[in-house]
RNA sequence: CGGGGUGUAGCGCAGCCCGGUAGCGCGCCUGCUUUGGGAGCAGGAUGUCGGAGGUUCGAAUCCUCUCACCCCGACCA
């Protein structure tokens, strides 16, 4: 590609809406352009990069034995009712009226609309299994989506479902889908992790997300750096103590804590280490209320306390319900002395083998220290893991100790189980010629996002730097003074020319501009490896190679050039 | 949805408090010079000051309403 027949918008400055590098370096290399919140025109040049990610995407789903189709984008509203999404899915779905005022989605998901087929058209054991997928923009009307691609949205997805006669045969293909999606994340040039995940509303059985580590990413994940243990911290346990609660030294007593009302100002006001103190988070469940007891230095895992019989639907207790249940303002909340026929106690793990704790006194403007259970208050009604796990925890596997990092979501594997089969009726007749209910996997990509979340991976304060295989262009030839010197010119056309034949993606940037533009752009778009032609080294009958990523430019002999680059770039 | 903020040229911003007919940098156009790291000189174009209403002799500036976007939070297969 000629760079004067291509089109390149590159700026100075981001937008001041961008936050984030990866959205920054997109807008400013021109991969992409907004149109409105979470929307977004690829440009030919970030479309190249879509295009890669999605083709090396498209091979390795080949490859593992799945089936491309394309499934309408806009879905009829009877087809959610059927597995009771359409009121679930809510308003992240973007519900559409036709003309005839019946209701549709534009899709966010399409297990709906693949169960459907499946129930059509497999009726036999013998067509199973069977693994489909599809690569395409979905819409998910996020509450705030923000940071470019990144969680807009439109966005594009690649999304796979497969259909079984049995566990076994869905254990199979949900490893198979595990290891493609390792090799795809590979074949991109990405430092990242599997990790199990929260099944969520989503249901099943078994699910991995795939996570690009990156500082930036909104996901924490907890991964243990002796053994393979990953999770997202949603998930993750926090093993219970192995010390037992050790027995009460000293009395109870209240403590003036005039201004003090969080856990790490009382600590600081009684000099005493923040894992002394207990905080007491108040929920309703239902109309009844909850008080959850945590230590002063961790914090509240939503995702586990919904899972508690009777907590699915907890909300967090209004200042109004506290001052019912407690009479006392937040902050000088405690588990001492209230209506246990009322308020139930729900202690973290780690809560549970305390003693001579500090807490709220229920009473304002004072706390309470030497606190212990069984003298002062009634035991837990219940001990659970309701706290995220931090750094230093032991690892669940009981294989060393857990550290945090950051991670960006950009594949996610389930074990659907027969949540949406059952639900729409999806059955086939076995062996024996009875119906059975199919089991299901799904396996999603978010291709789009993998494009910022390797930028988040790969820059530096130039620019991009593409891993090779997801480049818009492998190599750019920057054609110092094209338009002026015949010399260059022509060395650059011949050069150009050869690698094109060479099955190389080259871009000839022949724009009449001044080197430092040329090598600015060439650096912020990212192309993975240059080559400058000019008067200076043609006089020596030598150009001048740099790579992107680092290393010294190199002189290279014009006559080899094409046997140069070719032996690089084959590695 | 709650809290905070911003809308002025393609992009980044100043001007607003204290009302007087809109400016800077980058980019863009023309010419000359320049050509191995975002050029120099000279000339030039570009704005319904987000929108509507109001106050005023006069509104980018003050008031009311409204829209859009951004940030924080809640939410999230």
């Amino acid at each position: 590609m000629r760079a004067t027949r291509f089109f390149i918008s590159t700026t100075k400055e981001a937008p001041s809406e961008a936050e984030l590098v990866s959205h920054k370096l997109m807008l400013r290399a021109g991969l992409i352009r907004r149109l409105g919140a979470g929307l977004y025109t690829w440009m030919p040049l970030g479309l190249r990069v879509l295009r890669r990610v999605e083709a090396i995407v498209r091979e390795e789903m080949n490859r593992a034995g799945a089936i491309e189709l394309l499934m309408p984008a806009v879905q009829p509203a009877e087809l959610w009712e059927e597995t009771g999404r359409w009121a679930v899915f809510g308003p992240q779905m973007l519900k559409i009226k036709d003309r005839h005022q019946r209701d549709f989605c534009f899709g966010p998901t399409h297990e709906e609309v693949i169960t459907d087929i499946a129930r059509r058209e497999i009726r036999s054991y013998r067509q199973l299994p069977v693994n489909f997928y599809q690569i395409q923009m979905k819409f998910r009307d996020e509450i705030r989506p923000r940071f470019g691609v990144m969680r807009a949205r439109e966005f594009l997805m690649k999304d796979a479902y497969s259909f079984h006669a049995s566990r076994d045969s869905l254990a199979a293909t949900y490893q198979t889908m595990y290891d493609a999606y390792t090799r795809v994340f590979s074949r991109l040039g990405l430092t990242f992790r599997a990790v199990a995940a929260d099944t969520g509303a989503i249901g099943g059985s078994a699910s991995h997300e795939f996570h690009v580590l990156a500082d930036s990413g909104e996901d924490l994940i907890a991964y243990c750096p002796d053994s393979d243990y990953a999770a997202n911290v949603e998930l993750a346990e926090a093993l219970a103590p192995a010390t037992p609660r050790a027995a009460p030294q000293e009395a109870l007593r209240e403590v003036d804590t005039p201004k003090q009302t969080t856990c790490e100002d009382v600590a600081a006001l009684l000099g005493i280490p923040l894992q002394r103190t207990v905080k007491l988070i108040a929920v309703m469940a239902g109309d009844a209320m909850v008080a959850l007891l945590l230590r002063g230095d961790h914090t509240l895992n939503e995702v586990k306390l919904g899972k508690l019989p009777g907590m699915a639907d907890f909300r967090l207790a209004n200042e109004a319900e506290i001052r019912a249940a407690f009479a006392c303002p937040p902050g000088f909340l405690g588990p001492v002395g209230i209506d246990r026929a009322r308020i139930r106690v729900v202690a973290d793990r780690s809560v549970a083998v305390m003693s001579d704790f500090v807490c709220g006194a229920n009473k304002p403007k004072t706390h309470l220290a030497g606190v212990n259970f069984g003298r002062d208050l009634q035991e837990p009604d219940l001990v659970a893991d309701i706290r995220n796990v931090v750094a230093g925890d032991p690892s669940p596997d009981g294989r060393g100790t857990l550290s945090l990092c950051r991670g960006i979501e950009v594949g996610h594997v389930f074990q659907l189980g027969s949540k949406y089969s059952q639900a729409m009726n999806a059955s086939y007749l076995d062996e024996a010629g009875r119906a059975q209910v199919m089991e299901m996997g799904c396996y999603g990509i978010g291709v789009s996002r993998i494009v910022a979340a390797a930028i988040e991976q790969h820059h530096d304060e130039r620019g991009i730097i593409w891993p090779p295989t997801m480049a818009p262009f492998l190599l750019v030839i920057v054609a110092i003074g094209y338009g002026k010197s015949e010399m260059v010119k022509t060395a650059a056309d011949k050069l150009y020319a050869e690698l094109v034949a060479a099955g190389i993606d080259v871009l000839l940037d022949d724009r009449d501009e001044r080197p430092g533009v040329m090598f600015a752009d060439a650096e912020l778009i990212g192309i993975p490896h240059r080559v400058t032609v000019g008067e200076r080294g043609l006089k020596d009958g030598e150009v001048e190679y740099q790579p992107r990523q680092a290393g010294e430019p190199r002189k290279i002999a014009l006559d080899g050039a094409v046997e140069f680059l070719k032996g690089l770039l084959e590695n």
